[in-house]
DNA sequence: AATCTCACG
DNA sequence: ACGTACGTGAGATTA
């Protein structure tokens, strides 16, 4: 027989510090028990036990039974963030059936060390699993304790430990007892290192047997007087340190056998803190709650079925008499919807085509690829009144995944089993969300997200003409720079290296080269483009390397990435995700067209292969300033409205209040400076990043920050007030109403704090920002489809609007476009939107 | 799968 | 004492 025995609150503790922190959309906390999982799996399949067991210390440990009172008092308290975890893997554990074993009085290892004599006594194996060396002292021929570390696990029999320290594993109670152990308490001998005290215990093995012969034992006088004079700390620390093995717990171990598991408990609470993995993990996908109210060895609770009928067009046509909204999904090629109870199924392109664009008021999850579906059959959709995914991303743009399952848990509505468990629920779980979203007053916010989706389908379906020879022929070129470049590094370097490898790059810059170095990763040296620039003029290699650098990431990402990408019909078709950001922005992929490159003049070359249709042209508008803009409407600062309301070039007029001088005089460093100034506005000011940015002192970028809000002084009041109100209600809200939760400004780490108050700072401008265009996309989609139906909105670049039109209509759907923008708010200080055209978006962007 | 780097607004 | 600006996506390397 083997147990395994698992010391909960080290492993927790481990599993904590080893992983960065997540949480659920509720910000409950799960990296310890995410963590912990993961290492009672590895262990569990590695030891193959028959039994398990886990014990934790009680939350409120009444001290130790043989305890002095400053014993344990210097440990630190959990962290809240920590603290909060721990019921929930406990309950977890329970619910999977493993035994877990408290003791009022004694802690983890006190229940371990019982558990090894009780498995000695009773012939059985025993695994210990801690991350605590502590529990070293339990290791004998019966009992194998295994050490999580952060790197890996040591398994610790007999002879490995005696190997490792050089005397028997019981002697590391004496070892503490000579040395102490501060994370414990316990004092040890005055004087006495971790040296000196392995070196007596490996000569004498026990403290009682040292200082038995203490006399002739030949020690140097120090030690010998901080030993004599510390025998009573060493025996009272002896025993402090012995782990106890008479803690009255359950003393046979039939008593810690698997309790059944309570798959569908289980699988919900693991949905509530979002830990999908965990369930397929456990292989819980079916399962659910109705199954604990069946007898231990029932079958599995019954499906919950629906009568199915095949979708016809006469139910349709009843349908649209009756005036009903229906329900449905729609996976690409079957299309399901529910009503009454009934399931009605179709693979019938026509009837899919006919409910699609009929009158019908129709409620769906996910809406995009419908309309693209549609798009791509000659259809539309038509009377869509709810997505369920983009109500629920309105609800909270923090969520990683939408799902209809998580949703329910979240919104608490009543999940049941079997295949159209989806569907069946769609009406109530939309009705819920809607019902918050109209509460929150988002209802106007969230029906614009629902036409935008239209729109963002056109835009996939339309995509962008791409000069797939031209893009090649640039990757030629690269290619032969890379090759050079990656020449003339091996030449300086004196050998070959993989270049792209920030590892052996740094080894061979710092270490073999001896170049002055930045900062260090975790895994070594940093390599990124702010430090190599440092060097740059400095050393040849550097210079190569960077442009080595620039030459990949060209043809690595943009060539090859967008070569594989363009569709057959010659255009690239990227995605945009309405649902991803947690600003209200959307995001492109597959190839992400949202980060072509314009910054330099040989990446800005990419966009020459990005073109209009023959006898077409592209339109480029984008907004100037716009967060800035935004800024000085919210935040009503008479002067910095003033500012834009001039018309003069805001940076030049920041630089100008900044440093107190008439804008003639403004320089142009003047007005950089003022312009990375007016960025770390937006972004949630620091003095330090504001410095680095603009290479002046900290002190002196200190200063230009206080000069700016000075002048701008309800920009100033503006951000502590969104900061406080964040604070009291756990969300930012931008000026339309999109919500996003900080539960960064909760928590009690002071890096994530700081962290909080800036993206509460940012979110409401970057977010407002992002509902404005969205806006002027679904105006501008509309006015041009009334007004110049041959033009198409193609791309989005978070103030930029891309449009393919026919040359004759371009100034037509030009003046549509900038119009729109323009005039899509109406704010003190308005948005000016400049529009460009060419042959490729090269040309169009100004 | 995580880390580093770098492209964009 | 420590680490440092907001929001994204993709590719290469390494563990």
């Amino acid at each position: 027989m083997r147990l395994l025995a698992i010391d909960g609150n080290s492993i927790l503790n481990r599993a904590f510090y080893g992983i960065r922190l997540l949480s659920n959309q509720k910000g409950i906390y799960t990296n310890a028990i995410f963590g912990f999982m993961n290492i009672y799996f590895k262990h569990v399949s590695e030891v193959k036990p028959d039994r398990i067991v886990t014990a934790f210390d009680l939350k409120a440990p009444t001290f130790r039974h043989k305890a002095v009172d400053t014993y344990k008092a210097n440990r630190k308290g959990m962290p809240e963030e920590l603290a909060m975890q721990l019921p929930y893997i406990k309950e977890i554990l329970t619910l999977m059936g493993v035994p877990v074993v408290t003791c009022e009085g004694y802690e983890a290892d006190d229940i371990l060390g019982t558990l090894s004599r009780i498995c000695t006594e009773q012939g059985s194996e025993c695994h210990i699993v801690t991350g605590d060396r502590d529990s070293l002292q339990l290791v004998d021929e019966n009992v194998t304790v295994r050490l999580v570390t952060n790197k890996d696990t040591i398994s610790y029999t007999p002879e490995k430990f005696t190997e490792e320290y050089g005397f028997p594993p019981l002697s590391m109670i004496d070892l503490k007892a000579l040395m102490g152990d501060s994370s414990d308490n316990i004092s040890g001998v005055a004087g006495i290192g971790q040296k000196t005290a392995s070196g007596l215990i490996q000569k004498w093995t026990t403290i009682e047997n040292l200082y038995e012969n203490i006399d002739n034992a030949g020690l140097t006088k120090g030690v010998y007087n901080k030993l004599t004079t510390g025998k009573e700390a060493a025996e009272q620390s002896k025993w402090l340190a012995t782990i106890v093995k008479d803690a009255p717990i359950p003393d046979k171990l039939s008593d810690y056998d698997k309790a059944e598991q309570q798959g569908g408990k289980l699988r919900t609470l693991l949905l509530d803190l979002e830990m999908a993995k965990l369930i397929s993990k456990l292989d819980l996908d079916g399962t659910s709650a109705a199954e604990e109210t069946e007898t231990e060895n029932a079958p599995a609770a019954p499906e919950i079925t629906f009568e199915e009928k095949t979708l016809t067009a006469d139910v349709i046509t009843e349908w649209e008499n009756a005036g009903i909204t229906v329900c449905y999904l729609f996976d690409g090629s079957i299309l399901t919807a529910f009503v009454n109870d009934t399931v009605y199924i179709t693979e019938d392109t026509s009837i899919i085509t006919a409910f699609l664009s009929g009158s019908i008021k129709k409620r769906t999850f996910s809406a995009k690829p419908h309309y693209r579906y549609c798009l791509e059959n000659g259809c539309e959709l038509k009377n869509l009144i709810t997505d369920g995914e983009i109500c629920a991303y309105i609800l909270n743009p923090t969520t990683s995944e939408y799902t209809i399952d998580r949703l329910c848990v979240t919104y608490h509505i009543a999940y049941p089993n079997g295949k159209y468990a989806d569907i069946s629920v769609l009406n109530a779980l939309c009705d819920a969300m809607e019902r918050l979203a109209d509460e929150q007053d988002q209802t106007e916010l969230y029906k614009m997200e629902l036409r935008l989706t239209e729109v963002l389908a056109s835009m996939e379906h339309t995509g962008v003409r791409t000069d797939k020879k031209g893009v090649k022929e640039f990757g030629v070129y690269l290619s032969e720079q890379i090759e050079e470049m990656q020449q003339l590094v091996y030449d300086e370097a004196g050998h070959q290296f993989k270049i792209g490898s920030p590892k052996q790059l740094g080894e061979v810059l710092f270490s073999e080269m001896g170049l002055p170095h930045g900062k260090k990763t975790k895994t070594g040296y940093s390599t990124n483009a702010e430090i190599l620039e440092s060097l740059r003029d400095e050393y040849k290699i550097v210079d190569y390397v960077l442009k080595w650098r620039q030459f990949s990431k060209l043809k690595s990402t943009y060539v090859d990435g967008l070569l594989k990408t363009v569709g057959k019909d010659g255009r690239i078709h990227s995605v945009f995700k309405q649902t991803e950001t947690r600003t209200g922005r959307i995001s492109s992929t597959e190839p992400n067209m949202q980060n072509i490159p314009v910054r330099t003049s040989l990446g800005r070359n990419m966009r020459k292969f990005f073109l209009a249709e023959d006898g077409n042209i592209l339109l480029d508008a984008d907004y100037s300033q716009i967060e800035l803009r935004i800024l000085a409407n919210l935040c009503g600062d008479e002067n910095m409205q003033a500012a834009f309301l001039s018309g003069e070039d805001i940076h030049t007029a920041t630089a100008a209040q900044v440093f107190g001088m008439p804008t003639e005089m403004v320089t142009s460093e003047m007005r950089s400076a003022a312009k990375a100034v007016n960025f770390g506005i937006i972004y949630g000011i620091g003095a330090f990043s504001l410095s680095k940015d603009i290479g002046v002192s900290v002190y002196e970028a200190n200063r230009y920050i206080k000069n700016y809000l000075a002048r701008y002084p309800k920009v100033n009041e503006f951000m502590e007030q969104i900061v406080e109100n964040c604070k009291a209600d756990g969300y930012v809200s931008t000026y339309f109403k999109r919500r996003r939760p900080v539960p960064e400004l909760r928590q009690s780490n002071k890096m994530v704090q700081a962290a909080g108050k800036r993206i509460a700072m940012n979110t409401p401008i970057q977010g407002t920002a992002a509902d404005i265009i969205k806006m002027a996309m679904v105006k501008v989609y509309d006015r041009l489809r009334s007004e110049v139906p041959e033009a198409r909105l193609i791309l989005q670049v978070h103030d930029e609007l891309i449009v393919e039109v026919p040359q004759k209509l371009a100034l037509k759907a030009a003046k549509i476009l900038g119009e729109t923008m323009q005039t899509v708010v109406d704010f003190t200080v308005p948005l000016t939107a400049e529009v460009n055209m060419g042959g490729s978006w090269y040309d169009a962007k100004g």
